[in-house]
DNA sequence: AAACCCTCCAACCGCATGGGG
DNA sequence: ACCCCATGCGGTTGGAGGGTT
């Protein structure tokens, strides 16, 4: 219907950059009408460019503009933008209306580029500005490392050397709480406990024990002595970063004083939390891994805890 | 030094929309 | 109501440049 086939398609039509030359010949031939284009797809020819009107228009309106700001996005453009992303979506030109000399491209540009992936790598969906499901957070952040991953999974599964079904899956919770900032649910899902062990056929964060203290009090009391391998797959992480405090190998079995005087007590408190929204997650400081570390990076903190409170 | 990989962004592509005849 | 055309818009691509092996 209706539509006639674009001159871009004109054989001996230029394509590709710019150069200075077409640059000053358009920017001259706009000039020259005040300003004022009549017709995009007649331009070419008056301006005496071997160009399409859509690639001059393009041109024009993302690059030659004179009111065009060029350069790095400041904080306060950073914040607009991640604030109107959640209140509109992709609708990059409605965004840039709110900015002053950016461009709908150089929005959409920066967004794909720089916020996106700094989102995701917080653990937030940049689709919907809402916290990822702990899978996409395991593949989309550090984890996706197949070493970090693999560590991760050896140690899940040394777990299986405590004696007790409960005490594993504490154990478990605590390592993943530690390492994804409460975010556990997933890989406990996969985890299987030794089958003479009175366990829930499913495991989730909620349904282990709610209160941290009490993990701490069960293993206390639980006289039990984890293989060392455990000890060792957790001081591995430890060297990865995950959990930054240092652990030691070597120490006696690791009560509850021993395991509170190993993670941070960020992390204790963490884990002691449910999983929720990602607003929740931002509003205090929590001891996380590089890949979902907030509380050195106070001006993404704010933009996000600002972003989410958006009525959508 | 060279090959390879990755990131970034200008530019392109094709569909949607709206106005005029 | 229909057709044609120009422009707007968002998704995608390709190549330059920088970093890494």
């Amino acid at each position: 219907m209706g539509r006639s086939p674009c001159c871009c398609h004109d054989a001996g039509v230029k394509k590709g950059p710019w150069t200075e030359e077409e640059d000053r010949t358009l920017v001259e031939h706009i000039q020259r009408h005040g300003g004022h284009v009549g017709s995009w797809r007649n331009l070419p020819k008056a301006a005496g460019l071997n160009r399409c009107g859509k690639s001059c228009r393009l041109r024009w309106t993302n690059y030659l503009r004179p009111d065009i700001k060029h350069g790095n996005f400041t904080d306060d453009e950073d914040r607009l933008i991640i604030r109107l992303h959640a209140e509109l979506g992709n609708k990059w030109s409605t965004i840039a209306t709110h900015l002053d000399g950016r461009t709908d491209n150089e929005i959409k540009n920066y967004w794909n580029t720089h916020i996106r992936k700094k989102l995701r790598s917080m653990g937030v969906d940049p689709a919907t500005h809402q916290r990822l499901p702990p899978n996409d957070i395991l593949i989309s952040g550090a984890l996706a490392s197949p070493g970090l991953h693999q560590a991760l999974l050896s140690a899940a599964a040394s777990l299986g050397g405590l004696n007790s079904a409960l005490v594993q899956a504490q154990a478990l919770q605590l390592l993943l709480q530690a390492i994804n900032g409460g975010a556990a649910a997933g890989l406990m899902a996969s985890f299987s406990p030794a089958a003479d062990n009175a366990m829930p056929p499913m495991l989730n964060a909620s349904s282990i024990v709610p209160n941290f203290q009490d993990q701490m009090n069960l293993l206390a009391h639980a006289s039990y002595r984890p293989a060392d391998d455990v000890l060792n797959n957790i001081a591995s992480f430890a060297e990865h970063g995950v959990v930054q405090q240092q652990l030691n190998a070597s120490a006696p079995a690791p009560t509850a004083a021993l395991v509170s005087a190993s993670f941070p007590r960020e992390v204790v408190a963490a884990a002691d939390r449910p999983v929720q929204g990602f607003a929740d997650l931002l509003s205090e400081p929590i001891e996380m891994p590089s890949m979902c570390s907030l509380e050195d990076d106070h001006f993404w903190k704010d933009m996000l805890a600002e972003s989410s409170s958006l009525p959508l």
